[in-house]
DNA sequence: TGCATATGTCAGAAATACCTGACATATGCA
DNA sequence: TGCATATGTCAGGTATTTCTGACATATGCA
């Protein structure tokens, strides 16, 4: 594994924010393209930006995403979001090790 | 990465199979204690047969697990399920080269 | 002022995923 | 025969996730 990732939650969090076309196109471009604002993303990505917020929502609990308001040169307000590095190799062994500390109990929201 | 991941598709399978606090007990479970029959499986891990029957079929179809039957010494039929080892290296790299092979389009089944 | 661009949030619908309880069948053993 | 163990499948319900359309607000520019 590598990133920060302490226990069974996080790596079930990432996994399922992973484990969505659109979210994996979102990192896909990301990492491709570099630093890109919602709308922008949203059009690269082929969704509205709604549903955008709702996944970007999703990668940013993750941990996979960071973003923040910038102003642009014509004086426009941009949220401009970016990937924040990961590498976590999942084989058996990292579940294993993993499964214990695995919370469950439908608790969502923090 | 390396097992065998052909598409993107193929990526988004083993994700989803993965996103599951039950399933990744399955995996951690057959990983720490090897080949398990079904309804030894379900003590184990805690969870009704139907349940696991269910999460069994999505980690079989994403290529993580594989089954069988066969008798037992006093000649009951059990489904012996076991690990397909695997080793995926999961980083903005790797989803990025398989984002473009990503199908999409809702059909399920095979 | 009117149009284009941008952010941000909702309510409510549609689609999936998840789970339970019940049922049917088969073997071994007391 | 009756009990325990095992496999396998369903209908039906609940819970989550995903998605759309509408709204409100702000800036720059013609």
């Amino acid at each position: 594994m590598s990133n920060a990732l302490a226990t069974g939650d996080d790596l079930l969090r990432l996994l399922a924010a992973m484990a969505n076309p659109h979210r994996l196109r979102i990192v896909a471009a990301l990492s491709r393209y570099g630093v890109r604002h919602v709308s922008d993303l949203a059009r690269l990505v082929g969704i509205s930006r709604p549903l955008l917020y709702l996944h970007l929502e999703k990668l940013e609990q993750a941990g996979v995403i960071h973003s923040h308001l910038a102003l642009s040169d014509d004086g426009k307000a941009l949220r401009q979001v970016g990937i924040l590095p990961f590498h976590v190799t999942l084989s058996p062994d990292l579940i294993a090790r993993f499964a214990d500390t695995l919370t469950d109990f439908k608790e969502k929201k923090g």
